[in-house]
Formats: structure tokens, C-alpha cells, sequence
DNA sequence: AATCCGACACGCT
DNA sequence: AGCGTGTCGGATT
């Protein structure tokens, strides 16, 4: 068949609606040389014709043709409603799975398809029947056939909403240069956001809110007027002009604020009005009005934006996947139930009389005991409620009221396919709770959560609510979520589940950003539940456990950052699993947000044992409190007394006690003091992190040492001037005494690195926070900063067993991050781990100077010391010049500006970002003896390495015990 | 007096 | 102006 032969067969074709869908569509497959579904799939269950419909009830299906994960169609007789058809086909949709594509037809004029992507904005194919023969529409519709994602529109619902909405971070501003309040200006731009998505979703008469600023262009004094009075309309309900306005309410227009706009102003408002806002991302409002707002106040007002994926990783298992599986169950019941009254009903049938009428009557309560397990569930869902206690815009409840409500729908839809009968949704905005401390951010949520109730309504094929369209939601407060007005804990309502993203607020940041007082307030209240170092997430975990606990929620899960795992912190995570499993984590997440540069954690708690516990999306056996899960729970590893003060901080200067070189060999260079002694008893090179994997930035340090006098340091004149002039007026303001009474001292004196130096020749530093975990000796001269964790021995066994991979994952595992930067915690890496045997930091290096092994892994390490040394400054590109004064290391300089370049780029973290060959086969040797003096085979695995270390740090760990 | 941390902070390209 | 990657000193214990 061609085309032209389809045009002329259908073409204004008066066949009706079931005698005609088949043939019509098995005649398209052919002009577009697409299979038909008898070819492709013989059982009809994914591609097939009315697809859906059971024997039971003999009914209609979902939808005329159906092809998963392509499309739903459905037909209509011709000149009848499409929009009804496709109202239709939207009510279905979730039946189906949601195909990417509705498509209707009302085979003699028209195709219609409309896409049906979550996340992109809608987008409309007209294919008039009569331009088949044109090429284009016609690959629309084979596309719809065999690639429907080419009919994805390019844009997504967020970028949709950034475009339009982009613009008024402007408009927030000029208003705001005016001197009018943040808040009150996000209030107002909230509601014109809300009168141009409800105009274009036709809540609004057409065009009513762009035609009123359309007329304020062309005199901008009226704008307040005209606003003033379209606000009051919407407000009560009423009129504007001749034309009825609906009533809206929930607080977004309890009031008549408007503002005078200018010319500029309301082109800007024009331009973002004549846009179609329908298909806005709510969830994405907070973050564009926030960056309108004030900067200095966006951090303030925690209205962080969370990304649509991630909240989902936490609805899904606290919400959905549950109710899920109570729907499956009780589809079950009402399957059996409904095939026991059909049975019942044959049968009744085939017998007769008195027999028959008690079959008829037993049929009747089988049916009518399904609908009551139907009508149960319904119940469930609608007495369902879930708690957002830290709600910021909405986000969250916004998604997880549609996932309510997609429950629901499906629940009815499916029922109905099974021959019960079905209602209207009852699901509203009211199962949603939120706490919220900013009256800004909460009102934003409430409007969130009413755009999508409305727009989840039509996209399904609801008409929404008109009376009125937006009701008050008293269900989001406005208040603390932790303290309450009386200082007392503040109460949480009783909700099924608790979802969130918490504030994240370092526990050493909280005074800086609360206050002294709220600080002082939420430490109180949970004191001898959380430790006080506890950062701010960590009370809704705890509050959040303590309603699991006290059966006021079945389940919760939030977003923390993820230093949950570690530190004090981790005593949130332990203290909510005593009471209930973890049964979902996610470790360690990137985090997508523009100027939060964090990692996040996500944590899903949930009443019962739990049969499976996923860790990073993988079924796992358990979860620790680190979300580590592979059977060994590092966490319960013990500090060893072989280890224990070996491994400490550099130095903490706290004020600039540091100089640059040129200043530094000035001093060096300068006549001795009146006390005979030369400056360079208190000048020392400074070496901190950057100095070790990046190159050594010629800092100097002047350092007084521990405890020397004010007036035996005021003799080093120079230095003392300096330290006066730089370091004396902050110290002097320093909240500790101790800093301030000496201030001329650094202020981590360090006495167990100072007192120990001077019996070695060297120290081996790793800096504390470092792409790569890497270990260097240290020249006794140079002081150590506090970036630095320093080994206190000079050994090279040491040095090797350090920089080897046992103990590189051993730190990788038990210490913490910066986002994504491993960071080295001394206490829980260096002091817990197992040495090899007769290797541990307690022994005198003269002690193991013949053991083989300790020979062995000194060589390997002095090679690979050796190589990347060579490597990082090779002797043809730099020249070494004795320091200005004796007594100090070498100055390693270019020879030149070529190679001054060459040597920029010389850093150990671009080594181990390259990790070439000869670097690798170093380590491995050095693995490998390492692995030699464990007596350990050289190709352990990782989980096997990270078990055999923590099986000798518990035998260890029980055999000091008596020490 | 020692520890750990950063809804970060800052230098580099 | 974003990317890559570690400062610094406060506050807690």
C-alpha cells in the first residue's frame, strides 16, 4: 500500500471507531513498512491490540494498540474529541508502563502524537491523514514505531524552567536596589510565576495575566492597579473586567502586595509570560529564586535544591517500593477472590434452585470481599502521610505526592481491569507534610506541591480542583524543626514515612552560622543523645530514629553529606540502627548543585528486618555504620598501643608567623642578636601540604619553639618585630586565653614532635587532606605544619610499609574525606593499624636492622624514594645552591626558564595522576615486600588484604589487653 | 593540648 | 569563570 492509496482509503474515512481502528492501523504499518503486531509478538502482551483487556470482565483494554516502551493509541471515531481520546489514553498511561508516546487518531483526519517523557517538557505531532505522502510526517510516525527517543523533545523540564525563569534573578534584583524586603520580593515573584503557569495551564482565563501586562507596557503606572486587582480576584474569587476568575488560596494571595514596575521591569515580566509554563519543574523554582535573592542570605536560607534523581533514590524505597509491594499482595487477594466468584457464578449456572441461589449469594461476597480489600488499600494510601521535617521548597513532597498519587492511579486502574469499579483520585496535597524554618522557603513549598497536584491532574487526565484551585496547606508550618518555641525538642507529626535533605552545617561551623544561643539550645536538648561535635543533620536522624522508635513513622531516609560516616557523626548512624535497620545506603554521591560542593550520603531506615539491604544498589549481606557492607566491619577496629603516639600533627601556628624566602634569608643574613645568637635559631623552612604534592613554595616559618619568654624572644629582634607587628593584634582577640597569653607562640605547640625530633634524622610526613595518599621524609630543619600527620621515624621500613598499598587502603577505608579527597585521620589509620610482625613503630629501628624482611622493604622504599626524587627534579633541569647559612637543606632551583616550566608541571600529584610504569613497578616491589614480611601471598585482593588486617588488629587489639 | 572538619576556599589555567 | 585540589584555625573533647 502507498500512501497515496492510505489517503484515499481513510481519508475523511466514516467507519466507526472498533470496525476500523484494526484495519487502519495495520494499513499505516504497512505504507511505513513497520511489522504489525501479530508479526512481532504473537502473545499481544507487548505490542498488540487492545491491550489490557481481560476475559473476566470482557472490557475494553488500556488502550486500542499498545507497544511497550513506545506507545499507547487509541482511536476515535472521526470528527469525535480527540483531547477526550487522549484524556483517555493519559488516565491509562501508567497501566502501560508510561510508553514515551500517546498517540490518538481519529483515523479519517488526524494523528495526533503527543510525547509523555517525566522529565521533558511535553511536546504535540499533528499528522493530518491527508499529508501521508509528506516524507517528514511520515517519519514522525515510523519513528514513533521503532526509535520514539527521536521524538524526544531536546529540552528538559529544568532547563525549561532555568530559561523562563532565568530572567527574574534581574527582575529580584532591580526590585530589591529599590529597598524593597528579599522576602517580600520572592513573595511576589512567586505569585507572578504562579499566575503565568496558571494562565497558560488554563486555571487563568486565556491569556487573562500576559494581556494585563501587556497593557501595563504601554502605561506602566496602571501595573498596581491592574495587579492589584487581579490578586484580590484570585484571591476570593471574582471577576476582572468581564471575565470569572477562579478561586485561589493557600496563602500565596492572602494579601494585595504589589509593587510599582517600571518599563523595564514589566518587559522582562512579558518576555517570561509569553512563555508556556505549563511544563515547569517546581522543584527547581527554590534554587532560581534563591539565586534572586540576596547571595549573602542563599545559605542562610537552606533552601537547597536537591536534584529530582536523588530525591527519588530516597522515595522509592521509603515510599514506593513498600506501598508497592501492599498493592501486589492485595492484588493477589482480590484476583482470588474475583476468580472464586466467577468459579461460583459457572457454577451456579449449571446448578440450580435453592443450590444455585447460595452459589449466586457466595459469588456476591467474594466480589464483595474484593472490593473491600480494594477499598482497604485505597484507604492506606489516602490515610498515607509523609513528613518532610526540613522541607526548604518543597522538593521532596512535591515528588513524593506524585509518587502517592501515581500509586493510587494505578491501584484504581488496575482494579478497574480487573472488573471493579472505579473512582475519582482522592489523593491531595494534604498527604503531604513539611516543616520549614524560612517563611519564604515554605511558602514556596506549598505553592510546589500545588503545581504538581495540578500538573500531575492533567497530565493524567484529571480536570484540577477548581474550588478553590489552591487551598491552604496548613499541613507545611512554618517553624523549627529541631527546638521549639519554649526551648524545649520540638515535636514532629505523627507521619507513615520521613524523607528529606536536612541542613548541612559542620558541627564547628554551627556557632559561626546559628548563633551562640541556637547552638547552645539543640546541644542542650540532645545532649546524652548525640555528642555535641554531632553536625546539624545529624538531630534529624536522631529525631527521626526516636519516632521510628517510639512507632510514630515506619520508615525514614534523608540526605546527609557524607561525612555521616565518619567521626562523631558516625554515632547517628549507630544510635538509629540499635533501633532499626538500615536497609538502603548510598555512600558516597556526587552532588550536581552549583555552589555546594559537597558529597552526599543518602540513608533509607525502615521498621522490621528488612530482607534485603542494598548498599550503592547492590543486594549486600549488611550495612556497616561507615555504609561499608563487605562482612567486615571496620568500624569496630581497635587502637593499638604499639602505634599509639608515633604518628602526630604538625605544628598549628595560628597567625602569620610565616614569611616568604627573599624575607626569610634577610634574617638569615642579618647580624646576630644581642643575646650572640644568630636568627636562624628561630627560622625554620615551612612545609605543609601543597609544599609536598605540588612543589615546595620557599615558605619560612618564625617559630619560638614551645616555651620560650616573651623577653627571651623579644631579643631576636627582627623576628620579634615581625611576629609584633603580624601576628600580636589577631592573637590578642582570640577567643582561647591560652593563645593570647602567648601570643608569640605558635599556637599547637607539638610537644611530642619536638621532644622526639631531635633523636632522628629525619620524619615522614603525609599531608592530611590529598588526592593521593603519599608519604615523604621530611629534613629535620624544616618544620612541619598542620596540614602535615607526622611519622616520628626516619627509618626507610617504615617509610615503606607506610607508602604501601596495605596500609594505603587500610587509611582509604578508616579515615574520612573532603568530598571525594581522602583525608588521613592519625587516631583511626595510623594508631589502628597492624604493623608487620616485630615491625610496629614501638620498636627500635637498630632492633630490626637484620631482619630480612625489614631490609627487604627498606630497599624498596629507598629506590622508590630515590626514582621520584630523580623524577621530580632531575639534575639536568635544576642546579643545587647551598642554603644562605649553614645548617639548612640545599635550595633546589631551575636552571633556567625553560626549565622552570617543565618543573611546574614536576608534582607528585601529576606523578600518581599518571602513575607511569616505573612508578608502578616500584610500588609493586614494594608490595610485594611488604606483603613478604606479613607473610602474606604478594595477589591478595583487596577484601582479602583489608580482612587479614583486621583480623590481626582484633588479635592484636586482645592481646594488649592485659598490658 | 590534641583532634577533625569544612552546602568550602582558593590558586591556576 | 570554572576546575582541581588542599589552607587554616575554630570549637570540641
Amino acid at each position: 500500500m502507498t500512501p497515496h492509496e492510505f489517503i484515499k482509503k481513510w481519508s475523511n474515512s466514516k467507519l466507526k471507531e472498533r470496525s476500523a481502528a484494526q484495519e487502519h492501523f495495520l494499513d499505516l504499518c504497512r505504507i511505513l513498512n513497520e511489522p504489525t503486531p501479530a508479526e512481532v509478538d504473537p502473545s499481544g502482551e507487548s505490542y498488540g491490540f487492545e491491550v489490557g483487556a481481560t476475559t473476566t470482565t470482557g472490557g475494553r483494554g488500556f488502550a486500542d494498540v499498545f507497544k511497550r516502551d513506545h506507545f499507547g493509541w487509541e482511536y476515535k471515531g472521526t470528527h469525535s474529541n480527540l483531547d477526550a481520546a487522549f484524556a483517555q489514553l493519559q488516565r491509562y498511561a501508567v497501566a502501560l508502563d508510561n510508553p514515551p508516546l500517546l498517540i490518538v487518531s481519529d483515523i479519517g483526519t488526524t494523528i495526533r502524537i503527543h510525547t509523555n517523557w517525566t522529565n521533558s517538557v511535553s511536546k504535540k505531532y499533528v499528522i493530518p491523514i491527508v499529508d501521508l505522502e509528506d516524507a517528514e510526517k511520515r517519519q514522525w510516525l515510523k519513528w514513533a514505531f521503532s526509535e520514539p527517543d527521536l521524538l524526544r523533545p531536546k529540552k528538559t523540564r529544568q532547563e525549561l524552567t532555568e530559561e523562563v525563569a532565568g530572567e527574574f534573578a534581574e527582575l529580584a534584583k532591580s526590585l530589591r536596589s529599590r529597598g524593597h524586603k528579599p522576602e517580600e520580593v520572592a513573595h511576589f515573584i512567586n505569585r507572578l510565576v504562579f499566575c503565568m503557569f496558571a494562565e497558560d495551564v488554563k486555571l487563568l482565563p486565556e491569556r487573562m495575566f500576559t494581556k494585563m501586562i501587556e497593557r501595563a507596557l504601554d502605561d506602566p503606572a496602571e501595573f498596581e492597579a491592574f495587579a492589584r486587582t487581579l490578586f484580590l480576584a484570585m484571591k476570593d474569587g471574582g471577576r476582572v473586567g468581564f471575565e470569572k476568575v477562579a478561586w485561589f488560596n493557600g496563602g500565596l494571595f492572602n494579601d494585595d502586595l504589589v509593587f510599582a514596575l517600571t518599563k523595564d521591569e514589566l518587559k522582562i515580566i512579558h518576555r517570561a509570560a509569553v512563555q508556556y509554563w505549563g511544563d515547569i519543574d517546581p522543584s527547581i523554582l527554590g534554587t532560581l529564586f534563591e539565586r534572586g535573592l540576596d547571595p549573602d542570605k542563599r545559605s542562610q536560607l537552606g533552601a537547597h535544591y536537591t536534584d529530582r534523581d536523588k530525591i527519588m533514590m530516597i522515595i522509592n524505597p521509603v515510599i514506593v517500593e513498600p506501598l508497592t509491594e501492599e498493592w501486589e499482595a492485595a492484588k493477589g487477594e482480590i484476583v482470588g477472590l474475583l476468580l472464586k466468584a466467577e468459579e461460583a457464578e459457572m457454577n451456579a449456572k449449571a446448578a440450580g434452585g435453592r443450590a444455585s441461589s447460595s452459589r449466586r449469594g457466595r459469588a456476591t461476597t467474594a466480589r464483595n470481599e474484593a472490593q473491600a480489600v480494594l477499598d482497604r488499600y485505597l484507604q492506606r494510601l489516602a490515610d498515607y502521610r509523609v513528613l518532610d521535617p526540613a522541607c526548604g521548597s518543597g522538593n521532596f513532597l512535591y515528588l513524593a505526592l506524585r509518587a502517592l498519587k501515581d500509586l493510587e492511579h494505578r491501584a484504581q486502574v488496575e482494579a478497574e481491569a480487573l472488573g471493579l469499579p472505579r473512582r475519582f483520585p482522592s489523593i491531595g496535597p494534604e498527604v503531604v507534610k513539611g516543616i520549614e524554618i524560612n517563611p519564604y522557603a515554605a511558602e514556596l513549598a506549598r505553592v510546589s506541591v500545588w503545581v504538581g497536584e495540578i500538573q500531575w491532574m492533567l497530565k493524567n487526565g484529571f480536570a484540577a480542583s477548581m474550588e478553590p484551585v489552591l487551598k491552604p496547606l496548613e499541613t507545611i508550618e512554618c517553624r523549627d524543626a529541631l527546638i521549639g518555641p519554649d526551648g524545649s525538642e520540638a515535636e514532629w507529626p505523627k507521619a507513615d514515612a520521613i524523607v528529606g535533605n536536612p541542613p548541612f552545617l559542620g558541627d564547628r561551623l554551627m556557632v559561626g552560622r546559628l548563633g551562640e544561643d541556637e547552638s547552645e539550645a539543640i546541644r542542650t536538648v540532645f545532649a546524652g543523645r548525640l555528642p555535641r561535635s554531632s553536625d546539624l543533620v545529624c538531630y534529624w536522624f536522631e529525631k527521626a530514629s526516636a519516632a521510628l522508635g517510639a512507632h510514630r513513622t515506619d520508615r525514614f531516609g534523608f540526605v546527609a553529606t557524607n561525612s555521616i560516616r565518619g567521626g562523631s557523626n558516625r554515632k547517628s548512624i549507630e544510635k538509629a540502627m540499635s533501633i532499626c535497620p538500615l536497609a538502603t545506603a548510598w555512600s558516597d554521591e556526587e552532588w550536581m548543585v552549583d555552589g555546594a560542593a559537597v558529597r552526599v550520603s543518602l540513608l533509607c531506615f525502615a521498621r522490621g528486618n528488612a530482607p534485603i539491604l542494598l548498599l550503592n544498589g547492590r543486594a549486600v549481606a549488611v550495612i556497616n555504620a561507615d555504609l561499608t557492607g563487605d562482612g567486615i566491619d571496620l568500624t569496630k577496629a581497635l587502637k593499638l598501643s604499639s602505634n599509639r603516639g608515633v604518628c602526630v600533627h604538625g605544628s598549628k601556628k595560628i597567625g602569620s608567623f610565616d614569611i616568604d624566602g627573599e624575607e626569610a634569608r634577610h634574617l638569615l643574613q642579618s647580624p646576630v642578636n644581642p643575646n650572640g645568637r644568630p636568627n636562624s635559631d628561630v627560622l625554620a623552612p615551612l612545609w605543609n601540604g601543597a609544599d609536598i604534592v605540588r612543589r615546595p613554595g620557599d615558605r619560612w616559618i618564625i617559630d619560638f619553639g614551645m616555651e620560650m619568654k616573651e623577653a627571651d624572644a623579644a631579643v631576636f629582634e627582627r623576628p620579634f618585630a615581625l611576629v609584633v607587628d603580624r601576628v600580636k593584634p589577631d592573637r590578642l582577640t582570640n577567643r582561647n586565653p591560652v593563645l593570647v597569653e602567648n601570643w608569640w607562640l605558635h599556637g599547637g605547640p607539638r610537644p611530642a614532635m619536638r621532644n622526639t625530633l631531635p633523636f632522628l634524622t629525619r620524619s615522614i610526613a603525609t599531608p592530611a587532606l590529598a588526592k593521593h595518599r603519599l608519604f615523604v621524609f621530611v629534613p629535620k630543619p624544616v618544620l612541619a605544619d598542620s596540614q602535615l600527620m607526622v611519622v616520628l621515624r626516619d627509618d626507610d621500613t617504615t617509610f615503606g610499609i607506610l607508602h604501601s598499598w596495605f596500609h594505603e587502603i587500610w587509611s582509604l577505608r578508616m579515615g574520612t574525606s573532603l568530598e571525594d579527597r581522602p583525608r588521613y585521620t592519625p587516631t583511626t589509620t595510623f594508631e589502628t593499624f597492624p604493623f608487620p610482625e616485630s615491625l610496629t613503630p614501638d620498636v627500635p629501628t637498630a632492633a630490626y636492622a637484620d631482619n630480612p624482611h625489614a631490609i627487604a622493604i627498606a630497599a624498596a622504599a629507598a629506590r622508590l624514594n630515590e626514582l621520584r626524587e630523580n623524577w621530580l627534579n632531575p639534575p639536568d633541569l635544576v642546579r643545587r645552591e647551598p642554603e644562605v647559612v649553614p645548617g639548612f637543606p640545599d635550595r633546589v632551583l631551575p636552571v633556567d626558564d625553560k626549565a622552570a616550566a617543565i618543573l611546574k608541571k614536576r608534582t607528585l600529584t601529576n606523578l600518581y595522576n599518571d602513575r607511569p610504569a616505573w612508578l608502578d613497578n616500584v610500588h609493586k616491589a614494594l608490595d610485594a615486600a611488604v606483603a613478604a614480611a606479613y607473610g602474606w601471598p604478594a595477589d591478595l585482593s583487596d577484601d582479602e588484604i583489608l580482612a587479614r588486617l583486621f583480623a590481626l588488629n582484633q588479635e592484636r587489639a586482645a592481646a594488649q589487653k592485659g598490658d
